[in-house]
DNA sequence: CCGTGTGAAATCGTTCACAGCC
DNA sequence: GGCTGTGAACGATTTCACACGG
């Protein structure tokens, strides 16, 4: 057996809210930088309330996947890390390939925050043949008629959209037909995907709106 | 008088899930598509097939705020448009100011999404002295000691702060300190803000984390 | 004691099903 | 016939409260 001591439960991943995936995202962010700062253990309830969460949440959050905490003690950052990070896959490297260098495109590619937790931007994609060819942080830029080639010869498992809105579903349908079988899509639009392909979609206007209707209506107790 | 004819309801936001509002912002964007193809009233079948919801829940979540659909006929997207942004708060213009002009922050500067709903970022501010003076894409550049000043003047309302995380917290209290009453957060950390301060966190590797998670696990069903 | 794990209770959100209207 | 608005039923998630372990 290849992974560590502790117990993982594996539950049919379709019945923990997908509520419970953001929050363990958020766990292991904090005990990052817990363990950075050189705290070993932490309690669900100090946890929590760095959150905005109950201690009882962190509890039944981590005793979907197993037992990690230790009564009277609290959680080892160290341990829950580990068991958290297998838990989201991100125990191993992922392979990303970034479909529009536009403005976005460059800044993530340039964004240092995805292979620190294990996510490697391999390959970018442009339609304009002037971008094809150039090298951005490191990463070779083709052009979108090499996308089969290179998605498969990189073995690239994963898709982050940044083109227009109106080019981001066939992007998505052809980097699928190649092989990728994850999306995250930063055009504001609804794509459609096979149903065993995992996408989430990200949309920055629509963040702001959420704080715009919460500031509108901020004459609450 | 000068706003619609329809009837909208106030209910305590307090009592409207934050689901609800990420979905209205979801239904404006695909009307706003539908408008543009030239369509003029929908179902809310129609409109929850092309986003993955029940009609019901289309429906639900609208009245929440009100009578706006046409028994027998749909709902007017025109209509319906202008509703939703009267809910959300985008009928009126937003004023932003950005902190931290690195990449991600450039890019911001440089979206147009934004503007096109009523966001419109009228500064930016950076601690790197070179960087201040400058003007991107239109939006001056000042240093960070201009903050009140500048935040006063320009009657600025929201922030997007895309500083590293260390600095986060500090440019976030700062800003408030200020008067800004809305904060979007791109820095990987969790921010504490007054709790009449409006807050949405957006963490891009969190977000690669939801898809990891449902990669590594879809053997379901 | 402090702190976890966990059934049971409470709360919240979604779907159903149908009355009423065009 | 097609479609909305809505109480009531249902399902899911969160909180409570306590047994048990260091």
């Amino acid at each position: 057996m290849s992974t560590g001591k502790h117990k993982l439960a594996q539950p049919d991943p379709g019945d923990v809210p997908k509520a419970v995936i953001n929050r363990l995202s958020l766990y292991l962010r904090e005990l990052q930088h817990l363990l950075r700062s050189g705290k070993t253990t932490i309690s669900s309830s100090q946890l929590g309330r760095m959150l905005g969460f109950t201690d009882a949440q962190v509890r039944k959050d981590l005793t979907c996947f197993g037992h990690f905490g230790h009564p009277g003690i609290g959680y080892r950052c160290e341990e829950l890390v580990a068991a958290i990070r297998r838990i989201l896959g991100t125990d191993r490297v992922w392979t990303v390939a970034l479909f529009g260098v536009g403005n976005l495109g460059r800044a993530l590619l340039g964004y240092k925050g995805f292979s620190a937790k294990g996510f490697q931007i391999v390959a970018a994609f442009d339609e304009d043949p002037r971008k094809a060819g150039a090298t951005i942080d490191g990463i070779r830029v083709h052009p979108m008629d090499r996308l089969d080639e290179v998605i498969a010869n990189q073995r690239i498992q994963l898709a982050m959209i940044t083109v227009p809105a109106a080019a981001a579903q066939h992007v998505a349908d052809t980097a699928i037909k190649a092989g990728v079988v994850g999306v995250v899509n930063f055009a504001p639009v609804t794509l459609t995907v096979p149903q065993e392909i995992s996408l989430v979609g990200v949309d920055l206007a629509t963040e702001l709106e959420q704080i715009s209707f919460s500031v509108a209506n901020r004459e609450k107790s």
